[in-house]
DNA sequence: CTAATATCAGCCTGACTGACATTG
DNA sequence: CCAATGTCAGTCTGGCTGATATTA
């Protein structure tokens, strides 16, 4: 069975269908080891950029302060983080990766590279090169969310 | 402030990111003429594919039966569609497209198709082209979904 | 005084589940 | 007896709002 043409060549449609289905995957790849989505973004991106506050964390994830307290206490609690008082800025928490934590990043990795891999099944390496530069170039025009809310590290 | 490297590199990630935003522009594009974003898929298929019972216009587009019944109540209500028993299958409503259905959906395409322009914005033609149809080729490689279930011409 | 930070409680939408009665 | 249909009630997730206390 076929979709119907008009809503099955409609864009907006079928980006929010596929999304799902990747969402879906990634969801139960990282259920599998008992983790969520934000686990994962939150442990990258503090790795990577080193140690910030829990508003710097949300920003840069775009994750909602609100939801980064929750993430930061699950996370807090199988020991993957540290909250310690910013002495320069007492409204402060700095978040930081505990060597569980990245031994804990390394297994979200594997599981969540591996759903690429299961999601760009049918595309060539060029297809999924060039799908991966589409998206970033949609996602830059309409990221006018929290990004002009900069300085977080100016302080 | 750019996205983190590790996430925004990240296929799953732009890809409900994105969606996200396609979403809202629908739904906020939709919400200023009072309607919902299934009403403008239902009734785009009965369009097209003419009348139908509920569960064939659920797994045509993609929406549980439960949400079909709130969908079809609301259609219903404002006069777009007529529910009437199936002569040769008592178990089944035909939906049908009532004349002032027709003229709704061509309220709900112009937002529709509008809301395509502004999110493709960046891209051009051709890219526009390309990204179509790279999603087709995903949704069509991960619809494992109710698509077995055919036949519901068949009676 | 205004703004940012962290926390908590709760809302709304959308996808989905389970139960049920009717009909094939 | 089993399967499909339509209906209803309710769950769970994710993104979000609002209120509050603290500090800059």
């Amino acid at each position: 069975m076929e979709l119907p043409a008009i809503v099955g060549g409609l864009p907006s449609w079928l980006l929010t269908q596929t999304a799902m289905h990747a969402s879906r995957l990634v969801t139960e790849s990282l259920g599998e080891v008992g983790a969520r989505r934000f686990h994962y973004r939150v442990l990258a991106s503090l790795e990577q950029d080193g140690p910030m506050s829990q508003a710097a964390l949300g920003r840069r994830n775009r994750i909602h302060l609100s939801d980064m307290v929750a993430t930061l206490n699950q996370l807090a609690e199988e020991g993957s983080i540290v909250r310690t008082p910013d002495p320069h800025d007492r409204r402060r928490n700095v978040v930081t990766v505990t060597a569980r934590g990245r031994t804990r990043l390394r297994k979200l990795e594997k599981q969540v590279h591996q759903v690429q891999d299961d999601l760009l099944a049918p595309l060539t390496p060029d297809e999924r090169t060039e799908f991966t530069r589409l998206l970033v170039l949609l996602l830059e025009h309409h990221h006018t969310g929290p990004d002009e809310a900069m300085s977080e590290q100016t302080h």
